[in-house]
DNA sequence: ATGCTCCTGCGAA
DNA sequence: CTAACGTTCGCAGGAGCAT
């Protein structure tokens, strides 16, 4: 039954010095789009006490005091060490979930129990030589257990060098470490279910294995009894093969300045919507309805607060880049305020399913239907050899001003020669 | 009473 | 000098509506 959860430490900045060692050692954040907040720490900012999600402008002063070296985030790279790492991963296991960017799940059921950990060390190995990047190993048998374990594996709570097996505890150490652990730090309890466990006196991941499922399911939902089954051994949440198609695809940018101008809108909502398509044609799905929108600034307290979506119908599903775009600025037509101080927008794509399911409509015969298909298929295949929007609809326009800057970002290393 | 869509909130990385 | 706060996915559950 055990199950390994391998993640991948400080994953950004551990992608970024692989290609620029001077960064070993050093304090370095890697910021989100806009470069407005950390999304990725070496253990070195950690320390300082900077938190997941800090926004840039508000670290700028410990920053400078310690010599913070911050990346603009660089997507490219990130996407294609981690596929290095999760085929290097694969070969441990005929069975592998890839949960994130950084991480995933492998099913250790066919190995003996006994030496896992030794497995687990020669995994942490095998990636470091073979790829570059220093991951952590969690055992345990459930998913959420396996979380945990990584967890105690990167804080050196449990196991060593990196490595943390569950299955070498007994009941009494179990419950003794998981007394030191706050419930926050369990796979599936956030914030907010952080602090209604609080009023109930669950502090600890100890605590919250130990209350009654019962008890639990009349004040919270069902998936808060899943996790505490997991935590007490009994498996709720299977391991997720490659295959399942997604359900929503969503692209959406926060500006780097308020726009108010329904032009301006409407071309990053064009071009929101182009790359949704894309997407959603390399996953060979259809969408049946299409949500677009627009809010101002939630943190400015003193401007006019505005967030509406709309959903949008298509007579037929579809992956054509016009027929989504023309949608999605319909959509937006009718959810426009003037005026307005416009922080964000975004299209998310729905209904979706498997392209060759679909109905044809009256009006579509086959020959319209392959026609539409060719051009697209055409459309990618300029992009991808020429660039990234060397074709495209009118609509996305050619300013864009309303883009962001990345002022930091390495290059692409491993991506564009 | 039942089932659907839309929308919001939460959690995850 | 000032102002500058991410993105994408799934699930649960309530509101509103139709049957």
């Amino acid at each position: 039954m055990p199950i390994a959860l391998i993640d991948c430490n400080n994953f950004f900045v551990s992608c970024e010095r692989m290609f620029n060692p001077e960064l070993e050692g050093k304090p370095v954040v890697v910021l989100s789009n806009n470069d407005g907040c950390a999304v990725a720490r070496s253990n070195e900012v950690k320390a300082l006490g900077i938190k997941m999600g800090e926004p840039w402008f508000r670290m700028k002063d410990i920053a400078k005091q310690h010599g913070i070296i911050a990346l603009s985030s660089n997507y490219a790279l990130y996407g294609d060490l981690s596929a290095r790492v999760m085929t290097a991963l694969a070969e441990f296991s005929p069975q592998q979930e890839v949960y994130s960017i950084d991480e995933c799940f492998l099913d250790l059921s066919s190995f003996d129990p006994d030496t896992l950990s030794d497995y687990g060390q020669k995994i942490r190995e095998t990636v470091k030589r073979n790829v570059g990047i220093p991951v952590c190993v969690g055992i345990a048998d459930t998913k959420t257990l396996a979380k945990l374990a990584n967890y105690c594996a990167k804080k050196g709570l449990a196991g060593k060098n990196g490595v943390c097996d569950f299955g070498l505890l007994n009941d009494k150490q179990c419950s003794e470490l998981f007394a030191s652990i706050p419930v926050g730090e369990v796979w599936g309890v956030g914030r907010k279910m952080t602090e209604s466990l609080a009023k109930l006196k669950i502090t600890t991941v100890e605590d919250l294995r130990c209350a009654s499922p019962e008890y639990l399911r009349q004040q919270f939902s069902i998936v808060l009894v899943r996790t505490v089954n997991e935590l007490n051994g009994i498996p709720c949440i299977e391991l997720e093969e490659a295959g399942t198609p997604r359900q929503q695809i969503m692209v959406s940018r926060s500006f780097p300045a308020p726009i108010s101008a329904l032009d301006d809108l409407s071309e990053s909502v064009a071009c929101y919507t182009t790359r949704a398509a894309e997407k959603l044609r390399r996953d060979a799905s259809v969408a049946t309805s299409l949500c677009v929108f627009i809010q101002a600034n939630p943190f400015k307290e003193n401007e006019e607060q505005y967030s509406r979506s709309l959903v949008v119908p298509l007579i037929q599903p579809t992956d054509h880049t016009g027929r989504l775009v023309n949608a999605a600025l319909s959509g937006l037509k009718s959810i426009y305020k003037p005026a307005l101080r416009y922080k964000k927008s975004g299209v998310l794509l729905m209904g979706l399913h498997e392209k060759g399911a679909s109905q044809r409509t009256l009006f579509d015969g086959p020959a319209e239907q392959s026609r539409s298909d060719k051009m697209m298929y055409v459309m990618d295949m300029i992009n991808q050899k020429i660039g990234k929007d060397s074709a495209t609809v009118g609509a996305n326009g050619t300013r864009q001003q309303w883009a962001m800057p990345k002022e930091q970002k390495s290059s692409s290393y491993t991506t564009v020669w």
